[in-house]
DNA sequence: TTGTTAATGATAATCATTATCATTAACTTG
DNA sequence: CAAGTTAATGATAATGATTATCATTAACAA
């Protein structure tokens, strides 16, 4: 049911996220999103998000603070600084294993490989 | 500073820890210690979580909803199921890649790998 | 044995995210 | 095209995990 109706928000957040290449959480969505449409919540840009998600058209990275969002689904891996919480890509050859930024000088001190599905129970 | 005292909680809930492979929630592990040390507070369960974890006793996994712990910190990796947020573990062999429980029988619908460090302004 | 202060227990505060609800606006159907 | 249905919105309250606060307790050094 709930058939999907277009929404200038929901086409406002997609577009922001697809602009950029920060990896901003909700809140930086919706300051940015907010310049170009005054009235738009808080509430509406997490509710889009998370459609957004769902309908596989963006990425939700979870870290150990505020979730984070990427408009770029291709297959890529991320970093994320301990010190200030930014997240960089790691994009993935098809051949070659990861590529980080060109200019990239920092360390790299742990990784964190989580895999997804359903387990043996709730497949059924 | 700040120097390190002995602890009867903290031993407990590392130990706890170790004595178990569900990967359980502070609140979990609140509750399992609490059968042995009835006064033990959630705060303090907390809080000697995230001492365990800064000393590198146990591992912390960020999932998608509450923050799980694990008293096994040999390098593995986890796989969370989608609807019942149980996590397994995925064992790596120095040679073969990843080894799932003998009697996994569920689906590995995506992964996701982070990097964790310093970048390259936050390394100064 | 005593003094210092880290650790605790209880609980208030924080903060990201979600739920609620009245209003608005997409779309459907007559 | 007008009217009705209901998805989406905006505003805000609620939730829930985690952290902060603070008076009290207990490690441990002198």
């Amino acid at each position: 049911m709930a058939t999907l109706r277009h929404s200038n928000q929901r086409d406002a957040v997609l577009k922001d996220l697809q602009a950029r290449y920060d990896h901003p959480t909700a809140e930086e969505v919706y300051l940015s999103v907010k310049k170009d449409f005054p009235s738009i919540s808080l509430a509406t840009v997490y509710r889009n998000l998370k459609l957004l998600e769902s309908e596989g058209l963006i990425l939700k990275i979870t870290t150990g603070d505020s979730d984070r969002f990427d408009g770029h689904t291709h297959n890529h891996y991320h970093f994320t600084c301990n010190q200030c919480m930014k997240v960089l890509d790691v994009d993935v050859d098809s051949a070659d294993f990861c590529t980080l930024p060109k200019d990239f000088d920092g360390v790299i001190t742990g990784h964190s490989l989580m895999f997804f599905g359903l387990c043996s129970k709730c497949k059924n």
